[in-house]
RNA sequence: GGCGGCGUAGCUCAGCGGUAGAGCAGGGGAAUCAUAAUCCCUUGGUCGGCGGUUCAAAUCCGUCCGCCGCUACCA
């Protein structure tokens, strides 16, 4: 039986508008699906729309409609960003469906059932333009002795009836969870911020409200709606069919991996073990919470205009383009500023000139020299051992970086074999042997080809498809593209198709 | 304020105790199979400042300066 593995991207708020933010993160955990299908795995690739809470029924309000017309409306623009993406996922959970209501109900039966629900009142600062509370801390005191938020909304005392989650009792519990899993935050800068949180000590969690109606219900107490993240969190739960222990996907729980935003990594691993330690689940393995982008040195924002869409970049540079250039530019988890003209130079240096070119001129010698087909291997010399060698390391050493979410050190791993075989191709110089030893041009080329056909083997995960062309060109079989079939070497004499570019170069229409 | 991190070549970053590295950008040369692509060589850094530990410090400790993150209930 293959081995199985679980990623999930966040469920989106549905009154987001998709961003290069949300393509980024879902691209991240469709890389690593591919990956891991490549790899043998058994994959479950779970992504998803958030579609409860007071702003989505205000907003179905201003729009005139029921809240589910209006979910089931504006949630089609994630799932269309997904496939302008080209992701892989096999399912695509909405918060608002059948299922969802289900699991969640049974989620909190569990928590109650534990003694750590119970019922209390949740007050606080409100500011009703603002739709929120805040601290003590954060409001300004005026003249006249009335209070004001940051933004300058005035706030007033407010109790709400509410369920509470007795999270303060689940400090020790939670800092012994992730002294026995060291793993399971990442980055470890964000861990260490989640320690210090937590070692800062605990406040019971309210979990539900009664100021809306736009949720699932509490059991048992129907005035009450669940509150966020805790129907939200559950959606990865759900989505194994949980609670029914004899679903088809029963077996994916707990998730390998929930890939996050920095912005809500305190909710999956605070929040979210403690949850699932009390309803007596098991917790996922791994959150890896990435960084943010900026457009053009500024801040990703409505007011300014630059919210880049996935579907105009992919319009302009290519889909499997902008794919390389968001993993490739920045070390995963950094911050990274998205420009064009990075983009472009990415793409023309690294796709269109390293690789691309790489197998242009390997593919049209082979064309032009060895009759279209594939030559055969022929005895090694130094070089050619060297050049195979890294090329064959590849697929392991990728591995590593996959499963620690390093994709700018593997992209960096597959270029610095690709380099080498400019470097070798150069040094060989095929085009000369023709002349003098034909021979060994055959050998020399077909050592190219098996380079070539490990790097768009490993890539195919971050170019799906351009990287399947590559293959096509290479002559290798659509069975036999998995890093298990780069054991078993192409047959010689295989008939290639004519060599075709597989990136053209990115020219900037004169103005 | 508290806790944590960062500051290394023009740019983006790696190195984290043993004579400063990569990619891009800049300069020179070679080649001409190829998408005017490629290859080779090369300029460039007192590794934020100052002190300390050590035979030896980007690398450990202290301190100062400058940035950044976290410091709970909008998803």
């Amino acid at each position: 039986m293959k081995p199985k593995y679980y990623v999930t991207t966040p469920i989106y708020y549905v009154n987001d508008v998709p961003h290069i933010g949300h393509a980024y993160t879902t691209l991240a955990c469709d890389v690593l699906a591919r990956w891991k299908r490549l790899d043998g795995y058994d994959v479950l690739f779970l992504t998803g729309t958030d579609e409860h809470g007071q702003k989505v029924e205000k907003a179905a309000e201003a729009a005139g409609m029921s809240p589910q017309a209006f979910v089931d409306k504006v949630s089609v623009a994630f799932r269309e960003m997904g496939a302008v993406m080209g992701i892989s996922n096999d399912d695509a959970i909405r918060t608002t469906e059948p299922r969802h209501k289900v699991s969640s109900t049974a989620l909190w039966q569990r928590l109650l059932a534990a003694g750590d629900i119970y019922l209390g009142g949740y007050e606080g600062w409100y500011a009703v333009r603002d739709e929120a509370f805040y601290d003590e801390g954060e409001l300004t005191t005026r003249a006249d002795g009335s209070k004001v938020a940051p933004s300058g909304a005035p706030v007033e005392w407010v109790v709400e009836p509410s369920y509470f989650f007795r999270l303060s009792a689940w400090q020790d519990r939670l800092l012994a969870f992730y002294a026995a899993h060291p793993d399971f935050i990442a980055p470890e800068s964000r861990r260490n911020e989640v320690l210090s949180f937590v070692k800062g000590g605990l406040r019971d969690l309210s979990i539900s409200r009664t100021s809306f109606t736009w949720g699932i219900p509490v059991p048992g107490d129907e005035r009450h709606i669940m509150y966020v993240w805790l129907d939200a969190l559950q959606n990865y739960v759900t989505a194994t069919g949980w609670p029914d222990a004899g679903a088809a996907r029963a077996g994916f729980w707990p998730a390998d991996l929930h890939m996050v935003g920095k912005d809500i990594l305190r909710f999956h691993t605070v929040y979210w073990p403690a949850f699932l330690m009390s309803a007596g689940l098991p917790t996922p393995k791994r959150v890896f919470a990435h960084g943010w982008w900026t457009i053009e040195g500024e801040k990703i924002s409505k007011s300014l205009g630059n919210v880049v869409a996935p579907a105009e970049l992919v319009e302009s540079y290519g889909l499997d383009a902008v794919r390389f250039f968001l993993l490739r530019e920045v070390p995963f988890g950094n911050d990274g500023n998205f420009s064009r003209k990075a983009l472009v130079s990415r793409l023309n240096v690294e796709l269109a000139n390293d690789l691309g070119n790489l197998a242009q001129r390997s593919l049209s010698l082979i064309a032009r020299n060895c009759g279209g087909v594939l030559p055969a291997r022929g005895a090694a010399t130094e070089e050619d051992v060297a050049l195979r060698g890294a090329a064959e390391a590849l697929p392991a050493l990728l591995r590593q970086r996959m499963d620690s979410q390093a994709f700018g050190d593997a992209l960096e791993d597959v270029w610095k074999v690709i380099r080498a075989g400019n470097g070798y191709i150069d040094r060989q110089a095929p085009w000369a042997l023709k002349k003098t030893d034909v021979v060994r041009m055959g050998h020399v080329l077909r050592v190219l080809a098996d380079v070539l056909r490990v790097v768009a083997t490993v890539l195919q995960p971050v170019m799906p498809g351009s990287m399947g062309k590559m293959l096509d060109q290479l002559g290798v079989p659509s069975e036999a593209r998995d890093l298990a079939a780069l054991g078993t070497a192409l047959a010689e004499g295989t008939v290639l198709p004519a060599p075709q570019g597989v990136f053209p170069r990115f020219v900037e229409e004169a103005s």
